[in-house]
DNA sequence: GCAAGGTC
């Protein structure tokens, strides 16, 4: 059946269920201006009414229903769909959405599920209707946002029932389930058997990935050996001011090579310069905000974490402040009255200048730029215009960054000159140079005013120039271990391989400082692994390889598209998880105790008898008494002491010592260096 | 109790 219906064709009574209250109001708005009002206890629906045709516009809250299993233990492949509030009684407001719509769906001849068109909003309006009413009597609308052209022709367009949608969300949920819960529940089993303890673990397909990625990054931090380079400086001077200039081939490995160069610079009184570059560059506003985008801006600006930023976010989209902010589009709706939300925003005192300035560069034209990323249930996040009253400073904080940014994407761009000047020794032997960035034209930096550009000034030279050298020396510095990662740093890294969602990403990294597997480093905004981090990676790397990769996602979308697509069922996708996890949960068993006991040791409930020979250390020893990573930082530390020698005149107790008083060692070779080296 | 997904 791919004849498409009006819903204006349908006669009797007919229920529109929408994802969220927002969307029903937005829906009965387009539906008919002259729709009614209706409360039940304090949930409101919309009423419209036609000769032949009564429609209800109700809303469900996202997921009203949730996996649930009655069996304990391992492997369990059993489970069914239940009332979101009876299995987290912290969404207890979830009952009385449940049970207005079950009365509703009741009393109805046809039913039509207008949730996001996504397979979650699929899942959500159909588990509603399934448990509720007939499915047999229930259609689809689609639409790809919420405005009043794309509703009316969605209702204007009804489609049976998506089931390639549903079944494709339907085995989302549960592959997530079979692997998440029977992953987790055998890493607690594992150590309360082997020491009686029932501490929670857990594992899945996007939390595992991300963990893993820290672990990569800290252990890399943790096995770093810092490398001696040199670095040129030299000053000249022109009409009595001084000119610092950095040699182009900074840094230079060999520090005799460093000396051999100042010494012939020396030789000369002068440099000419040999090169006066200008280049004008255009800077482009940015695209309005995302939810990502809105979170690194806060993090970058107010150190704020992706999950404030994002409550503080739900927060003003509660009080009408600003749009729906769980999105990841960087459009906004080409319908959206953008001289009004101006206007309003403008009587806000501190916006009045700004909105006038804008007005007044723009001519009124109010094109805004956007960017290349897409939602397929909302535009990019901008102001409504709605006035706050009264805001906390960090609520004032984001809401200032929204309308800033809002602001920028209708001015015109920036123009900022970048320039070099070189210059070189007589014998064009060795060439310095200076850089830097000056601004010609604020465009939109000046609405938003978050960036560190410099109206400063371009240096006054002219090729074929003499400078006068006053100064030329040698620096010693290091190599730079990578940087501690922050939650933004892992928010960026899920966005880049595209697990989890703008929904759950920032509340996933919680998760993990939840299990303890991340702290927060004490000194610094960036993050640490613990012990049972560690030791859950290696566990599941040992019996579980699927979970640490982004690759587990790649193999769901596939499948998910194979159903929506025909190519396979879901029946046959479970099938074959349930098969190889089956398999793998087998091999786990059989050796579940001594997995449990080297968890325990990382949870410091046991102690080892084999333990590392690094007191601080909790591994067990496999090298000569080192565990693994410890004797792999011994090897390195023989290993780099060939090349600081080819740098470097030193002596291996020197470079010992050089290493022990650096910041940058990383932290398992000094702890080597204490206990093996000295 | 354990996942990941939606939204107040």
């Amino acid at each position: 059946m791919s004849k498409s219906i009006r819903i204006w064709d349908l006669k009797g009574r007919i229920l529109v269920i929408a994802e969220k209250p927002k969307a029903a109001k937005k829906i009965a708005s387009a539906l008919s201006p002259t729709h009614t009002m209706k409360r039940i206890g304090s949930i409101t629906i919309y009423e419209v009414d036609s000769y032949s045709s009564s429609i209800i516009i109700a809303s469900s809250v996202g997921h009203l229903y949730q996996l649930h299993t009655s069996l304990r233990g391992y492997p369990v492949y059993s489970y069914e769909w239940i009332p979101l509030h009876l299995a987290d009684p912290s969404k207890k407001y979830i009952r009385e959405y449940l049970e207005v719509l079950g009365k509703l769906c009741r009393g109805v001849d046809y039913y039509v599920n207008a949730c996001d068109y996504d397979i979650e909003g699929s899942v959500i309006g159909y588990l509603i209707i399934k448990f509720n009413g007939d499915e047999r009597k229930a259609f689809r609308a689609r639409f790809s946002s919420l405005t009043i052209e794309e509703l009316r022709k969605a209702f204007n367009n009804l489609t049976r029932l998506d089931y390639e949608m549903i079944e494709a969300g339907l085995c989302r949920h549960e592959l997530d389930w079979i692997w998440g819960i029977n992953v987790s529940r055998a890493l607690m089993k594992a150590v309360e058997d082997a020491v009686g303890e029932k501490i929670i673990l857990s594992a899945g397909r996007v939390q595992t990935p991300t963990l893993k990625y820290v672990v990569d990054k800290v252990i890399e931090r943790n096995l770093f050996i810092p490398l001696p380079q040199y670095n040129i400086n030299i000053t000249v001077e022109k009409n009595g001011e001084k000119i610092r200039l950095e040699y182009t081939g900074n840094p230079v490995e060999k520090e005799r090579d460093a000396r051999n160069i100042v010494e012939k610079i020396r030789g000369y009184k002068y440099l000419i310069v040999s090169k006066v570059e200008k280049k004008h560059h255009i800077l482009h506003p940015p695209p309005p905000f995302n939810l990502g985008d809105l979170q690194k801006e806060a993090a970058r600006l107010y150190g704020f974490s992706p999950a404030e930023t994002q409550s503080i976010a739900e927060q003003l989209y509660l009080d009408a402040l600003i749009s729906y902010p769980r999105t990841n589009s960087q459009k906004l709706p080409p319908t959206l009255d953008y001289r009004r939300i101006l206007g309003n925003i403008s009587s806000i005192k501190s916006y009045r200048n700004l909105v006038e300035s804008l007005i007044s560069e723009t001519k009124g034209v109010l094109t805004p730029v956007e960017g290349e990323k897409e939602d397929p249930a909302h535009p990019a996040i901008y102001p409504t215009g709605v006035v706050p009253g009264r805001l906390t400073e960090k609520q004032w904080a984001i809401y200032d960054l929204i309308v800033k940014r809002f602001l920028a994407v209708f001015a015109p761009p920036a123009k900022i000159v970048h320039y070099v000047v070189k210059a070189a020794t007589p014998s064009h032997e060795y060439v310095f140079e200076t850089k830097g960035q000056v601004i010609e034209e604020y465009g939109w930096l000046k609405y938003y005013n978050f960036h560190n550009y410099h109206a400063g000034k371009i240096p006054v030279l002219k090729e074929g120039e003499l400078l006068n050298i006053v100064k030329a020396t040698v620096s010693e510095s290091y190599t730079k271990p990578p940087k501690r990662l922050t939650k933004t740093d892992l928010l960026r890294w899920m966005e880049s391989v595209e697990i989890g969602t703008e929904a759950t990403r920032a509340q996933i990294i919680e998760k993990l400082f939840e299990r303890k597997y991340l702290y927060q480093h004490r000194k610094s905004s960036g993050i640490d692994v613990s012990e049972i981090g560690f030791g859950v990676v290696e566990i599941l790397e040992k019996f579980f390889p699927d979970l640490l990769s982004v690759e587990l996602t790649r193999k769901f979308e596939k499948e998910m598209d194979n159903i929506r697509s025909g190519v396979k069922k879901r029946s046959e996708v479970l099938e074959e998880a349930r098969r190889v996890l089956t398999e793998l949960l087998g091999k786990f068993d059989r050796n579940r105790i001594e997995a449990g006991k080297q968890l325990a040791l990382r949870l410091k409930i046991i102690q080892n008898t084999r333990k590392c020979r690094v007191s601080s250390c909790y591994r067990e020893g496999v090298v000569n008494g080192l565990c693994s990573h410890h004797a792999n930082a011994v090897k390195l530390v023989r290993e780099y002491y060939s090349e600081w020698g080819r740098r470097k005149d030193i002596t291996f107790n020197e470079y010992i010592d050089k290493l022990r008083k650096s910041k940058l060692t990383g932290k398992w070779v000094k702890e080597v260096i204490e206990s093996e080296l000295t």
